[in-house]
DNA sequence: CAGCATCCGCAATGATACTG
DNA sequence: CAGTATCATTGCGGATGCTG
């Protein structure tokens, strides 16, 4: 078997993450840093929404993906579906107390870009201008 | 010509942001998301470091991808690349005061993750198990 | 209306080899 | 040692159509 570089770095994570035990942890925060899971947190905050409300909520996500996303904050038990059995199935999701407590970070996060965005925007303006001037 | 790989992110960034016609603070708050960022904000945390040093300290990380996430860090502003032209070039990174603010917001990020790490690990396994009710 | 399955294009990511 | 360009691969994410 030519198992190379790239099978023994990916395997490193693998059990990096899973078997260790030591970094659930960083899991734990790729599950976060998952595109739409703040965009869904933040969309929630207010209280419950239905799927279509979700939607429209967070612009931009598909049918399929916010589905995928909200199949995953579930798991995590991050947010809880209730399901109401009537002839048109309606579907409420809502934070998990667990859910809560992550999104007052998510708070911070927001908070920290809305105070930083100015200086990222500038220096990135700057970096685009100035990338052949070389620190030396 | 040495732009080419940076401008290929960018180009990629700018479609996506330009599609939905995002505030910048989002666009940020993406930027974040990525997923090496936090683990190498985690890892200049304690000062500045080389690029095999960081390497070693974020498992898992091919020499593309950190390049490109310390790239864009340094693009945001929140990493200071320094470059020691000896006969083997030397290149620190370290985190900028901007930096360092994200990295308050990153601690807590990771604080939350090390507190509720369990309670969500709990819930993926009951979640599983309610779902492998029906095996193939 | 909720959501799952399928096809598919493209961006993201990795490996490799090459400069300075 | 740091960094880039190039090619190959994959998995994300979008579109569509079908089921309950």
């Amino acid at each position: 078997m030519t198992l190379t570089a790239d099978q023994k770095r990916r395997r490193a994570q693998q059990d990096y993450n899973g078997g260790l035990g030591l970094c659930p942890a960083r899991q734990l925060l790729e599950t976060i840093s998952s595109k739409w899971v703040t965009l869904v947190m933040l969309a929630l905050a207010d209280g419950s929404l239905r799927h279509s409300e979700l939607r429209r909520h967070v612009a931009g996500a598909s049918q399929k993906m916010l589905t995928s996303t909200l199949r995953s904050l579930e798991r995590d038990g991050l947010v809880s579906r209730t399901v109401t059995s009537s002839v048109p199935v309606r579907t409420d999701y809502q934070l998990t107390p667990v859910g809560h407590s992550l999104l007052d970070v998510v708070y911070r996060l927001k908070g920290w870009a809305e105070d930083n965005m100015d200086d990222v925007a500038h220096a990135r303006m700057a970096y685009d201008r100035g990338r052949l001037t070389r620190v030396e």
